[in-house]
DNA sequence: TGTAAACTGCGAACCACGTTCACGGTTTTA
DNA sequence: TAAAACCGTGAACGTGGTTCGCAGTTTACA
């Protein structure tokens, strides 16, 4: 009945007692670590605790679940995007500016993807990274459902090339050619362009059919 | 060791020892019946052996794992997407039609959006849709890479709407205003059109700039 | 100043989960 | 007919999230 509110509208500490020996930046801290060596799965309440060396039973003093724990990672890592640099020039090459951060961000942590779609993950920081989208479309006249629209699938395009870039080989091996003509046909040619700027070019593509009359 | 193939190169069962009690199609159709009613989570090993009026180490007679499961599962729903009809007339309507069937299929089985990302679910079902979309986009002359993205933005405009529909409340309760200017600018005007074709021209607008020069 | 309330870290415990295993019974192969 | 392969069962293992009671510590208030 304590946590009627998100997390991170929660105070940390009440006024009476000892010092607490942690915080929550530190755990969090120290659960991001865990998530960047060994994926999101190792991330549990003991490994953790471990590694602050405490007791996996007092990180319930910080937060009131695991999954409050997933969503100040999530905040946490989506604030490195910050500080945002003043707005100039084109609203598409800046957004897809933004998406390119967004990218290397995905990178940097990969478990991202597995966090980021969860609605109680929206915090502070996501609050702010949505409002400089906006700030940056704000001089262009298009619906406002249709932005939140684009932020919203430039978000996508981002997880599918960070999972793209994680995942092992094809899942196409060993396919029927006569079952699927035309997927073998398309795997047959590797007509594959730079692969270099194949994440701005769909986002640009993406950007402006959805953006533009 | 028995699993170096993916579950749908394995045989069912072996040729002696009795009848099996049960099939593969029986115990995914109890599963999606739970994921269906209870959500993902409750598709425990347990609980769809309970449904089957069996023990839960049972299931490893058919399956080798819950991952196993999930994919059966994923691709049996995907299933339900076929027959495909002929093709006709415009590549554009063409695939915003599978795409709506995508939708669809997604609010019959909200679970989809969890598990279809995982690279183990591509099962033969999938390959055929894929198959089926490549086919819709033969005609046009775009790089396959560029056909490859298009379709799984597609997939990820589905989820995107799938998840939003069945999300509770908008997150934007309570947040500041001097804070997240455009954000609150952007909520206080609610200009929303008709909420029905808004997926319609999400995904035309997002396939045409992904496909178009 | 003293006492009660609120807080701290700690460890044991609970429950659910995925998975494994030995067992007795059943069907096929040789 | 005997051996081999398979079946379902139920108990068990290990791991995970979470709860709880305990003893010690700090603050608020009379």
């Amino acid at each position: 009945m304590a946590d009627a509110q998100p997390i991170w509208n929660r105070p940390a500490r009440g006024a009476r007692g000892p010092a607490p020996s942690h915080s929550r930046a530190e755990i969090v801290a120290a659960a991001i670590a865990i998530a960047d060596a060994d994926g999101l799965p190792a991330v549990s309440m003991r490994a953790v605790a471990a590694k602050l060396g405490t007791a996996a039973g007092g990180l319930y003093r910080y937060l009131s679940s695991r999954d409050d724990l997933l969503d100040l990672m999530t905040d946490r890592a989506v604030g490195e995007l910050e500080p945002y640099h003043d707005t100039s020039g084109d609203w598409l090459d800046h957004l897809v500016a933004l998406g390119r951060a967004q990218l290397d961000l995905h990178r940097r942590h990969p478990w991202l993807a597995d966090v980021i779609q969860r609605p109680s993950a929206v915090g502070p920081h996501a609050l702010s990274f949505f409002d400089r989208c906006l700030g940056v479309l704000a001089p262009l006249d298009a619906p406002t459902s249709a932005k939140f629209e684009a932020i919203a699938l430039m978000t996508g395009t981002v997880v599918l090339f960070s999972r793209s870039a994680a995942t092992g080989p094809n899942p196409f091996a060993g396919l029927d050619p006569t079952a699927h003509p035309h997927l073998a046909a398309a795997l047959a040619n590797p007509s594959d362009p730079g692969r270099q700027d194949l994440f701005d070019h769909a986002l640009r593509g993406l950007l402006r059919g959805l953006l533009t009359p």
